[in-house]
DNA sequence: CCGTATCCATTCCGATACTG
DNA sequence: CAGTATCGGAATGGATACGG
């Protein structure tokens, strides 16, 4: 995501993290990689954007460490794309996004595709934000602490 | 956020939800929102961008339903944003990004900014993805189901 | 102080053509 | 199939000037 002001330096975690997956693709592309989708062509057909574009953000997301890049067979020069571990920790993020997607972006019967536990079958628990001794919490009940003695931006 | 395609229509409440906060400020300006910034120089010097791209993601963001632009005072010309239900309900969102961000890129003896509850001013518990019954889930233990007719793309 | 309007550079993104 | 190269239009984003 080349970019002309970036947050890499911010004492912020949620401006770092924007500066690496906030823009239209590279969230969807972690998304499909979740759903088992490796393969450029597959990425491409199911998301609907242009190669050059996709080539861009598969870089980037290989660069970030989000994503890997291993050969797609034996000595092949294809390559599969998987999520390292760092991906994988987003699925938080994409079962945040996607509940609130699902409350607030869909009319009331209006189909959407839903993710669900492989044992039962049926659609996940809301997300809980919650302190440190298992109390749920709104955000009125948190406070952000900034750094120090932080010459960071932002 | 004006664009050229969108995924207003897609199926899938990810792409839907990238559509409208998946860009460089958005989120940014709704985390400025939960620590109680409300007026627009605020959020111009706390996230240092050009005002015509701050006064056009305000517009957006309460287009969408997400912030809310009052009058700051009686009969006042200037405005006051907070966030909406819908906004407010971003919070596990942001949370997520938070935590993704601070596990992942920021060195170990790095400083960032931390969320505390406002009761214990403990950091807060990670989030856990859990299946209906309350069993915590990783991506492996999920799989989408798409709309069964849906003519929708992506 | 709160924006809007304008200008300009950069980037994004799609379309197409091309290579291995 | 898996990309790279190039082109052009649209949008992003910064800087500045201006008006309520």
């Amino acid at each position: 995501m080349a970019r002309g002001v970036t947050h890499e330096r911010a004492e912020c975690p949620v401006a770092r993290a924007v500066d690496v997956i906030g823009d239209r693709w590279s969230l969807l592309i972690v998304r499909d990689a979740f759903d088992g989708i490796t393969r450029f062509s597959d990425f491409q057909r199911n998301l609907g954007l242009a190669k050059n574009i996709l080539a861009s953000r598969l870089r980037d997301l290989t660069a970030a460490g989000i994503l890997e890049a291993v050969p797609a067979a034996e000595g092949s020069a294809y390559r599969k794309y998987t999520l390292t571990e760092k991906g994988r920790e987003l699925f938080s993020l994409i079962v945040a996004i996607r509940q609130w997607g699902e409350e607030y972006l869909f009319e009331d019967q209006e189909p959407h595709s839903v993710l669900l536990d492989t044992e039962h079958e049926r659609p996940l628990r809301r997300l809980e934000v919650v302190d440190s001794t298992g109390r749920a919490l709104t955000s009125s009940g948190t406070f952000v602490r900034k750094v120090s003695h932080g010459d960071a931006r932002s």
